[in-house]
DNA sequence: TTGAAAGCGCTAACAT
DNA sequence: ATGTTAGCGCTTTCAA
């Protein structure tokens, strides 16, 4: 078996019979060559197999096409979305892009930061648990978007909270209900943050109670505590950190005998796929999540163009889907 | 704001005051320098917030600590699993991983391979769509492992489909269903034809007719067609390429009053998250996932490191998961 | 134990 | 239009 062995750019040269700088162009300057020696060049490449080698590309440009997007789960569905997008926008842009899962861990995050930093032209934070701080020094390093957290003087595309909550307070409210309870999760999560200050400003608006229990594992995992806690507090309605948290109440308190909706109303935010199958099907906050991937990148890319003084924030609109988990309060708690 | 500017092994070198080819020991052989200058010269790399450019590293070495993952659809669920188990495996051999989306689709992955190709040490290629001759070539040049695909000469690891496929039909012919029909996913997926094959053996040996309907995409999405296919048909029990296309099946199904598994049961493959929490839950077969993935990243690092002859094809056992979208057959069929 | 120098593959001046 | 040269940041001989 013979070694593997990439042939080079002066593979190319010496097979095509022109300067190893001739080749570089052929690729890079389309116009800057002579129309058959450019096609000569490309044969004789395409039959070597060659590739340009992005490593030396990178050393001398600084540049090295990729873009790395961190996320706090790649399991969780809901950064799907923010995947899909932002691979969507740096396809087109001609970038490839990388995934960091960060494990809902600052420390991981900050690592892959580090040690992604010098091999990417920019970075993608989804959902960061980073401190405001090393955020801005990571900033100064490489261009940085966040999505759903913001922090001054770096780019950033959020969910519009302060409206979704109001619809989730008002829907619930509509339905007669006279409190909530917000299920927390991980406190280092500035979506989180957002939606518990959302909820409660809403809630004074329309006259209803609120309490947060948590912080829960924002997963399927995390349902059993955070629906006893529910139990056990008589709560007529719920609002979930996510959509994973909400579906994995309601196993729990399908397996304990309480009903959903009839005894409990359950809201989630993130409307992942699951929100549309899972029994009963989820009444949550949608988030233009592919969306804000794409425009995040597009930040991103900007900023490797040309260095803006004010980095943009831009707010996406959420909005309430209603299934079937919410409903109308009964006079009676569960139990 | 000043020009984004990374401290180089130079600048490390200076502030120092050593040569650079001693920082670069004292990062990469700690035990070929003095233990002061060493410790020294980490403080001193600290201060600069100095990291290791990759891009340079692996200009030199050939090798870039990353290896690409590259998935037919990121948003699946199912691909999860490998993914986290791909991550653990790559992290614990002090590897990056990088993710990409073939968007299910063998162009796109066959540029993909090309173009990160020189960029990474290896591939993990996950229910690849490549013809076989493109692989083989693909390996010459990468270190390669396949997961649920099989071809000569590259290592793979897939699930063990004859086991589970006959799982399938037994437990199908044991609720007395006399017949079921497989709902195909795309045409040039290797476990669909391995999941067919299976199940064609498997119901030959219990007497069952067997017969194909498809290709469907294998989402949600897909389930309408193949739903109104199946009720057309009059089938009691079918058996979808995937979970997606299964829930989607029985969303379908239960919009069209057709009970699951009152008329017609329902049998999916992957167990992904989901298939615990639709409705009905999903009887589907199980797959080790997470092993898979660092069982195949596990055989690409062992590729980089000793080039092996003749490449270890690993199969991993599966395990039906019953649930609740199966039961016995009704002898009226539904209409 | 450390420094000096060469070179990895490529691109960007500069020269022709 | 094309070739020559230098150098990107790092590792690696080879000397000292």
């Amino acid at each position: 078996m013979p070694p593997r062995k990439r042939a080079t750019i002066t593979d190319v040269a010496a097979a095509a019979g022109v300067a190893a700088s001739t080749v570089s162009r052929a690729f890079t300057r389309p116009g800057r060559v002579n129309q058959h020696t450019r096609e000569h060049v490309l044969a004789v490449a395409e039959e070597l197999g060659y590739a340009p080698n992005p490593a030396a590309r990178a050393l001398e440009s600084g540049r090295t096409g990729t873009l790395a997007l961190l996320v706090p789960d790649i399991t969780n569905p809901y950064f799907s979305g923010v995947i899909k997008g932002a691979e969507r926008a740096a396809a087109a842009a001609g970038l490839t892009l990388v995934l960091g899962d960060t494990a809902e861990n600052p420390g991981q995050e900050e690592q892959l930061v580090r040690r992604l930093g010098p091999a990417v032209d920019g970075f993608v934070l989804s959902a960061s648990r980073l401190p405001d701080e090393q955020l801005r020094r990571a900033a100064e390093l490489n261009p940085i978007a966040l999505v759903n957290r913001a922090t001054p003087g770096v780019a950033c595309v959020v969910a519009d909270f302060d409206s979704g909550t109001r619809q989730i307070v008002d829907h619930l409210a509509s339905l007669g209900h006279r409190a909530l309870v917000f299920l927390g999760g991980p406190p280092e999560s500035w979506s989180g943050a957002r939606r518990w200050a959302g909820l409660q400003a809403a809630a004074a608006r329309a006259g209803l109670e609120v309490r947060r229990f948590g912080p829960y594992v924002p997963t399927l995992g995390g349902g059993p505590a955070a629906a006893d806690a529910v139990i056990a507090a008589g709560a007529t309605a719920v609002v979930a950190h996510n959509d994973m948290l909400a579906i994995g109440v309601m196993q729990r308190l399908a397996e304990r005998g309480v009903g959903v909706p009839t005894d409990v109303s359950v809201v989630g935010f993130d409307d992942i796929v699951g929100a549309e199958f899972c029994h009963p099907t989820l009444t949550t906050l949608a988030e233009r999540t592919e969306d804000a991937g794409a425009r995040a990148v597009e930040a991103v890319v900007a900023q490797v163009l040309t260095r803006a003084s004010e980095p943009p924030t831009r707010v996406l609109p959420t909005q309430l889907v209603v299934r079937r988990s919410t409903g109308p309060v009964h006079t009676a708690p569960p139990n």
